[in-house]
DNA sequence: GTTGAAAATAGCACGAA
DNA sequence: TTCGTGCTATTTTCAAC
């Protein structure tokens, strides 16, 4: 009885998620800490099988991780801003590592353009981001945008 | 084995965070679907007691959720690229509607400067890509930047 | 994919510091 | 208040199918 599945590949390469993964991860997404058995009983399966395709996601590396989503603001930093980041010449791998080690920079990406790196940045204060861009400033130019408030919270792309 | 506990409110103001919090947040950061026992285990207290910390940092807005980290790549989404954008007259929130619109923009700050929105865009492919921007380029000004990888992983600010 | 039993865990009431 | 203990309900895991 092998019926032969449609071979509905639309992934453009590699782990091919079915309807099931995708609610899978919609719901997941929504709350990590779903339990397997809630989560099961939403999609409509036995926990044991859901336990295996959430170990699975994680195995082929869809899912990297479960992770925090902390309210910034709440524990007492004030202000998030975009930094543009342009070192001076040769100072690419110096300014990249100053950037890592300031932990006030919460992500940092390599970007293409004039400006290498894009950085989120959150700090207490004002004042306190004048510092950090400051400890940069002998080394790179920057372009500061501050955040006023967000369009899009974090989604998953269309699965 | 209990320590003495200085009350050292170094928060600037809200949620003061103690010591035990902070390491909570960190640890849950890295996995938030610990289970409570073992996070007690790892910070060194009763289960119940944990559970309890973990509710009051959500009740405090401090933990405003917890979330996946996906990997697009390995779900087909091969481009990643960080886009400024900039309405054209009185189209401010007609454009704002359109990126909500848009499941490939996965992420959207409102900043301050000339261009009122920085988003997050995730495609499959540049093709895509130029399909989403052309279908804001009657209303909006974009500056797209490719994203060529990541030099600071999404990560806590100091606690 | 399923079921069912054993081990681990979570949630609750209650008492201690 | 915040934490610990002991209880019960739920969940996770493992085996076998």
């Amino acid at each position: 009885m092998s019926k032969p599945k449609a071979p509905h590949n639309l992934q453009s390469r590699n782990s091919t998620l079915d309807e099931t993964d995708a609610r899978i991860l919609a719901a997941l997404d929504s709350d990590a800490r779903l339990s397997m058995s809630e989560l099961a009983r939403l999609i409509g399966m036995s926990a044991p099988s859901m336990s295996e395709r959430v170990r699975r996601l994680e195995n082929a590396g869809v899912i990297r991780g479960f992770t925090l989503d902390v309210d910034t603001r709440a524990i007492g930093y004030q202000i998030r801003a975009m930094v543009r980041i342009r070192p001076l010449l040769g100072k690419l791998h110096l300014v990249e590592k100053l950037i890592q080690e300031r932990p006030e920079f919460v992500e940092c990406d390599k970007i293409t353009g004039d400006d290498p790196f894009l950085a989120r940045l959150v700090v207490r204060s004002i004042e306190r981001m004048d510092d950090v861009l400051e400890a940069l400033s002998e080394h790179a130019v920057t372009s500061t945008a501050v955040i006023k408030g967000t369009s899009v919270k974090r989604r998953l792309p269309p699965l």
